[in-house]
RNA sequence: CCGCCCUUAGCUCAGACUGGUAGAGCAGUCGACUGUAGAUCGACUUGUCCCCCGUUCAAAUCGGGGAGGGCGGACCA
């Protein structure tokens, strides 16, 4: 692959590339280039996680070298989301719950450094360099790069100031060219590229958010909003029949992205095709082998949301089902991360 | 260290002055209408009124103590 084709590949079904210029270039330049990504191990891992998780498979596949930073510390500091005594167990499980992600999304997880927080964020050097951008960062300039990603609140605690800029210094200290996450961290990576010099800031990727089911965004609060990774297929079908899906429309349709960043990517890759049943009087059943084949009969009208959604829904429990198992056979990961919930 | 304010449904809050079986909006659940969902109607549900003690026939409401949160003052060789 040249690096025109690397390129696309790192890329593709993303929301943002800053910039693609630089990306290249990065890849004429260098064999293996280095990108990250950092989660925060905070509440359960759902959907929206495994399509943003995807992408890995591509990175390695791109012949990235690909770090994922599991980032303990930023899960307390973020408005002490998760309890100090949490950390550890919730870490292991996100571990294993992005693993099983990579490896359905068709990546051998063991292409993927995983590293934590705490393993270098005690000491210096980078606790020196952390405290010399405390001093040189205004509240203001932190506050608006954490704004989409540190709770926001009355009362803030410093914790999400301090959180904007540890993650701003992660893409130095990993020594990363490139930094991935959702388009909500593009703040944060903006400020990173910002403090630091040419040579040393990130070139950054973005995923995009998918909506909720619900419409307008995915909540972490508002279980029917997302499908979780350890839901059943029954639990999957009854969110998505409930899911907000207006005939012909694809904006803030949740059940049309889900199938179109995380369904058909790795049905792709798997060589597998999407089936919607549909009663005769409908006009029989379809079979997609790409999304824009469904998109387009579904803005015409020729797929109808009622026959859609069990297809869908199917598609989606395939898709996660490696997760799911891998999860559930191993109870006390979960119930060790959540003990108020499996208890 | 001192002073003042706040704590009521999942959320935002009213009710307290003047004690009498705890409310609204939003959210949620269920029906109707749609070949899905939403929207729109219709119905329904929701409580340790922060905790303890006291006064009273009766306390979310009054008094005392405590906890948590917020704001301000003072100190600053």
């Amino acid at each position: 692959m040249n690096a025109r084709d690397r390129t696309d590949l790192i890329t593709r079904y993303t929301e943002e590339t800053v910039t693609e210029e630089e990306i290249e270039t990065l890849l004429e330049e260098r064999e293996d280039p280095h990108a990250y990504i950092g989660y925060a191990p905070t509440g359960e891992m759902h959907i929206g996680h495994f399509t943003t998780m995807r992408k890995l498979a591509d990175f390695v596949a791109a012949g990235l070298e690909v770090t994922v930073l599991v980032a303990d510390l930023h899960a307390h500091l973020d408005d002490e989301k998760s309890p100090f005594e949490l950390l550890e167990a919730r870490s292991t499980y996100y571990e294993e719950a992005i693993r099983g992600m990579i490896e359905a999304a068709g990546g051998d997880p063991d292409d993927v450094e995983f590293v934590r927080g705490t393993d270098y964020q005690l000491e210096e050097p980078y606790t020196l360099e952390l405290y010399r951008l405390i001093a040189d960062t205004t509240i203001s300039r932190a506050k608006r790069a954490g704004s989409e990603v540190v709770r926001q609140s009355d009362n803030p605690k410093l914790g999400g100031l301090v959180y904007t800029l540890m993650q701003s210094l992660d893409v130095l200290a990993l020594d990363a060219d490139i930094a991935y996450g959702g388009i909500d961290q593009r703040g944060i990576y903006m400020l990173s590229r910002e403090l630091f010099d040419d040579d040393e800031k990130p070139a950054c990727v973005f995923a995009p958010l998918l909506s909720g089911l619900t419409g307008g965004k995915m909540s972490a609060s508002d279980a029917t909003s997302k499908v979780n990774l350890t839901d059943s297929p029954d639990q999957v079908d009854e969110k998505i029949q409930g899911a907000y899906c207006p005939q012909g429309e694809v904006e803030d349709n949740g059940v049309l992205e889900y199938l179109e960043y995380l369904v058909f990517p790795v049905f792709d890759e798997r060589g597998e095709v999407l089936t919607v049943e549909r009663p005769e009087e409908y006009g029989g059943n379809l079979v997609y082998e790409t999304y824009d084949e469904l998109e387009t009969d579904y803005v015409s009208g020729e797929l109808h949301p009622a026959d859609l959604k069990p297809g869908a829904a199917a598609a989606i429990s395939e898709v996660i089902d490696p997760v799911r198992e891998r999860l559930t056979s191993q109870p006390d990961l979960l119930a060790d991360a959540y003990p108020d919930t499996y208890d």
